[in-house]
DNA sequence: TCTGCTCTCGGGCATTTACTCACTTTCCGC
DNA sequence: GCGGAAAGTGAGTAAATGCCCGAGAGCAGA
């Protein structure tokens, strides 16, 4: 229970009492349904002018607010289809082009927030497994507050950082938190330093139901990580230096939970690969494996991954999209 | 075809090229979901701010651009649920008080809007059948532009007002229109002089196909008129002060279809009801049948619509709902 | 080719919104 | 009850937005 205590430390005060939300809803709802002005709204609520705005404002922050543009823009659709047509995925999204790598990431974690918020939507209990990554935990920043305690989130791969440290919970947890649903971690490393502790790891038999869960979670999102000298897996001291030159060296191009694999999307053949205390890939069509990715350096990568089926579903931004289709 | 061509002439240039609704739908997306302001997307789009103001405001016009308030006003949901309850509605939606009734009226049928949307987004094809009402016609202004052929919308009353003008039309084939949808009027005074000629009009053999899918309709909209010194029928001439006040004697509280019925929601017995050239009312629960209406004057039609279960939902606004659960 | 017409563009301005800052209130623990 | 911190409040201001207008481009018909 320590790290959701930690989480209610984060967010001291920010579970607003209801009755303050439902009035920034309601002037959300005036504001932008309604189309009054603030000074309208103030009047209408019988607030000042400012407090319109700060409710309003505090609307939008608590994710009330949400917009969707009602038409397909049509280079998108385009390259969207095209995808799906040329590599046979069975959902992708491309979200416009912006200026920055950076404001790509938060629009294709909106976009991945959004999936997220359709598929918990559903009645059915739905067993979500989980990858890391920056562009999940930013789309769960995004996630509204839902209430789907029938669901179940599953950590697919190890969440503990090798200090120690358990950062990598947060995503899960506060995911767990947003949508009320039961989580389970997998509070191991996410590649050990042995094959026989990856297997005394996950052997552990308080795992097990986590595990059980993780292999039979019909829906995954899962983060591509490149093998270049940004790669996580190195940056966040899974693996050395000489470990990933190797492996690159054996025609590594991406990961995937720590599963290194070449340009055809096939699993390296080495020792590190022994190690990873994940979930195995699959390349069932059954199981929906959404990656959300951008940017030039990931391309290689999601080319790998897609032409081994290691991913079902794609969401990424107009550029990245356009240079998958290029030579 | 000559409300087509009267269509075409109303909105000569409105069909802006996709090319256009496109960089529109482009600009609005980076407005509202990459939250730019329109400095950046004129930069972006390599266009003048202004003109990226106008982009943003065509595809708020186009009705591009959806919000929705992601919480329930719990006033709101409280009302549509003791509605629910107290009166057995299979659907009830409840929008926030204005200041205006009229304005409750614009926000009455954005909502009715949506529920159109959503109904005609199914992939089965769905008939639909609509009546009349300022409500109605505002609902379909805000409908956006769809492209579900595979439905069908039925006039359920007739579409010929008094004098022979074809007014009424113009929601079928705007809606029919906008969804690409084929309509099917019922080119009949709502109210015929005798009920002989009630029967030779609706006996005309043309008529058949648009009366056996009106009959057929799983969704129905429906307005409610009152029986007031403003009820709808008179305003429009289908009756006299004197057929009003008689069947206001006999108890009548509101119409739809142009049918009488009392605070019971029972059909008033009286000669103006064989006149009637509309399909019949229905109490199935089958029949998805939708009223949209609010204001304090349509209260007790409501309260008898409720009643007689000839409605089965309600699109309404928090004050109208107030008095209908008051004594 | 010219003329008249509409459409679009960009400048300027009024309105509206977002944000900062100083102040008040409220809610804690002591 | 008291001190302190955090949240809320209202004024003022900078930024952003919406809108009107005149100018120029494109186009149909004479």
């Amino acid at each position: 229970m320590r790290w959701m205590a930690l989480e209610v430390m984060k967010t001291p005060r920010s579970a607003q009492t209801p009755k303050k939300l439902d009035d920034a809803a309601r002037a959300a709802w005036l504001a932008y349904v309604a189309g009054k002005t603030q000074d309208e709204i103030a009047r209408l609520l019988g607030v000042s002018r400012q407090s319109a705005q700060r409710l309003v404002s505090q609307a939008m922050q608590a994710g009330l607010v949400k917009v969707r543009i009602d038409h397909p823009i049509s280079t998108c659709l385009d390259l969207s289809a095209r995808l799906q047509d040329r590599f046979g995925l069975a959902l992708c999204e491309v979200v416009p082009a912006l200026s920055s790598e950076a404001e790509a990431g938060q629009a294709v974690a909106h976009r991945l927030a959004d999936l997220i918020e359709d598929r918990l939507s559903a009645e059915a209990p739905v067993t979500l497994g989980i990858g890391t990554g920056r562009t999940l935990r930013a789309a769960v920043e995004h996630l509204p507050r839902i209430d789907c305690p029938q669901h179940r989130i599953v950590s697919l791969t190890g969440n503990v950082a090798p200090d120690g440290s358990t950062s990598y919970y947060n995503v899960l947890f506060t995911l767990g938190e947003k949508v009320t649903a039961q989580t389970f971690p997998l509070p191991v490393p996410v590649i050990a330093s042995t094959q026989s502790e990856r297997d005394a790891l996950l052997g552990q038999s308080t795992l097990a139901p986590a595990l059980r869960l993780a292999h039979g979670a019909q829906f995954r999102i899962m983060g591509i990580g490149t093998m270049d000298s940004a790669a996580p897996i190195l940056r966040d001291g899974f693996v050395d230096d000489a470990t990933l030159t190797r492996v690159r060296g054996k025609g590594a191009v991406g990961e995937i939970f720590g599963f290194p694999f070449d340009g055809e999307g096939a699993l390296i053949d080495d020792e590190v690969t022994g190690r990873v205390c994940s979930v195995a890939l699959t390349t069932e069509s059954a199981v929906e494996r959404i990656a959300a990715a951008h940017g030039r350096s990931k391309v290689p990568a999601l080319r790998a991954a897609i032409a081994g089926r290691l991913i079902s579903g794609l969401i990424t931004d107009e550029n990245t999209a356009a240079s998958l289709l290029g030579p």
